[in-house]
DNA sequence: ATGAAAGCGCTAACAG
DNA sequence: CTGTTAGCGCTTTCAT
């Protein structure tokens, strides 16, 4: 039943070794042998294993790629842009769901080191000491997405999150507004949401308004909670008069929360939120986002793993991709860019 | 740099058997050696190398999943249920899309064969003559989702479409519906696209509407399609009074197109989709579904797997589960169950 | 209970 | 150009 390069070199009177040249055009072969030996691996339909190839070569052809949570569209959409590099390159995912969750993050990273993957595509809210132990211990070229990480010898790419927060707040403050309340993500260590946050008070701050702690929400990646935070929030400051939403399935809990209190968007409260995620066009209104090139920060991402997994030395590591403001329905505004 | 076992073995003065026995606890070892190869073990931080043992083995601890998008919500949630159950039995998932493209599935099969991954979970739309082969000639063990394929030794799981559908349209024409349209996945074979479709069918005869061939949609799984479907069709339909769209997505799509034509939905137009994604609690209104037990879906489809790649009989190996109708926001009706 | 040795299937250095 | 051989790192008889 299963068939190895042994049984194809008897068949084709050759040695194992000329197989193997011939699969892999690795050395020159006479014509007449190299005929022969192809035949017979069509004939036997004739797969060389991979593990045992792997085995040899040291390589697996594997990529790992660590997300905090697949149902999150964001990530998603990150997640099909790698998978489309992975494959034309020849090589497989290995997905692993941390849940935002540290224990699993790290327990998946040391499944998938040192020989079992060739290369990780990280991401995360926290990186940890001993993340940077992990990182630094194990050779495996490592690529971060949505955050850099200065003092590691990683790849990264990202968007410049603080400059995207801060347009967008001023996107408010300049047509008048001047309640404008941020629903933020947990503030762990140097991550986007920080950014986010920063940008929005130091556009808030460049109007001569202070920061506001009853301006600021806070809620994680899960609609249900930010829906709830909203509500509450609704009933302590009444008076507010746009949010910004740190991400697109915030801002649909936020949207949901008001037009259950009976509020209008965009009329009574505008909203943004930051992603443009596919829903966000479709979502009822549909919604202002600071768009990020999703999947191809997954696309470029991996073309760079995948560059140093070969041993090519990449200059340019560390990138930041333009973002871009879209204008839709959860705003009062004529069209400036977008649909 | 890299530590292996005959490293470990040396330094503990034992040989590789031992070693390997330790890591294993396959036979006894005097508790003397034992502890010293545990304290080797530890110091040098050694892990066995998977590749290796899975060329001894014959094993990866692979799973394979090939879904059509990861984006989709539905297989993502699928996913996140599926990757469960993968972890705690300590197997890793390969992660294929194949962009409904039956070329890509092909490929994507072929690369997870044999020795590659030790199962394979499946969903896809048709099941050619390619397939099957593919799946008969192979000895891997497989499991289906969203279908069953009768002819081939596979597990599956999946809810009875056809009785759901059947529901839902009933649900429609029991309060005074007529003018039930339906929005429809392109038919290919015997598919929930397909069971759906006929349950819509047979319901509307069960109340003497032969079927109607204007008011049927045909669309796919992008909500873009859909919309620019819809609106195409309430041109031409104007008088229609309830939708259902054989997908969430697919209502997402319909309800904007509606809203967008300055439709009133439920008021004017219900509309009913299909699966209990998230999103169908959170859009605006919220959706009326059909809930699939989505994530237990995909951990009941691994539980079955993973035991079948151990070698176990399973006799429950074609799984009906149970649906449940949700009423919401985008129908009209004293809620029977759900939120 | 333990070590020696034979694979698992493929690649690559070496010798012709 | 081609065959022989020695690994790659681990598991598992087979003796002892």
């Amino acid at each position: 039943m299963k068939i190895t390069i042994d049984e194809v070199a008897r068949r084709a009177g050759v040695s194992k070794a000329t197989v193997s040249r011939v699969m892999n055009n690795s050395k020159p072969v006479k014509q007449e042998k190299y005929d022969r030996v192809m035949q017979v691996i069509e004939e036997l339909g004739f797969i060389p294993n991979p593990v045992a190839r792997g085995l040899a070569h040291q390589k697996t052809g594997l990529v790992g790629v660590v997300i905090p949570d697949i149902t999150n569209p964001f990530f998603a959409e990150l997640v099909k842009g790698i998978e489309e590099v992975v494959r034309d390159k020849n090589y497989n995912m290995v997905l692993c769901n941390t849940f935002h969750n540290f224990e699993k993050e790290m327990s998946y990273l040391k499944m998938l080191r040192e020989k079992y993957v060739d290369g990780i595509i990280f991401m995360t809210a926290k990186v940890t000491h001993e993340h940077r132990d992990f990182f630094r211990s194990s050779q495996l070229p490592v690529t971060f997405i949505n955050r850099k990480c200065e003092d590691l010898n990683v790849s990264s790419i990202d968007i410049d999150n603080y400059q995207a927060a801060h347009d967008i707040t001023t996107f408010f403050l300049k047509r008048g507004h001047r309640r404008v309340a941020i629903i933020r993500a947990p503030l762990t260590d140097k991550t986007s949401g920080y950014e986010r946050f920063h940008g929005y008070r130091d556009a808030m701050q460049a109007y001569g308004i202070e920061l506001n702690a009853s301006l600021v929400m806070r809620s994680n990646f899960k609609i249900e909670n930010t829906y709830k935070t909203v509500r509450r929030f609704l009933r302590e400051e009444p008076a507010v008069t746009a949010i910004f939403a740190t991400s697109d399935l915030m801002a649909i809990g936020a949207i949901k929360a008001l037009q259950d209190e009976g509020i209008q968007v965009p009329h009574q409260v505008e909203v943004a939120g930051f992603d443009d995620i596919p829903m966000a066009s479709y979502y009822h209104p549909s919604i202002t986002t600071v768009r990020q090139p999703i999947a191809e920060m997954g696309r470029t991402a991996t073309k760079i793993l995948i560059r140093e997994i070969n041993g090519e030395k990449v200059k340019n590591r560390n990138l930041i991709l333009p973002y871009q403001l879209i204008c839709r329905e959860s705003t009062l505004t004529s069209k400036v860019s977008g649909e």
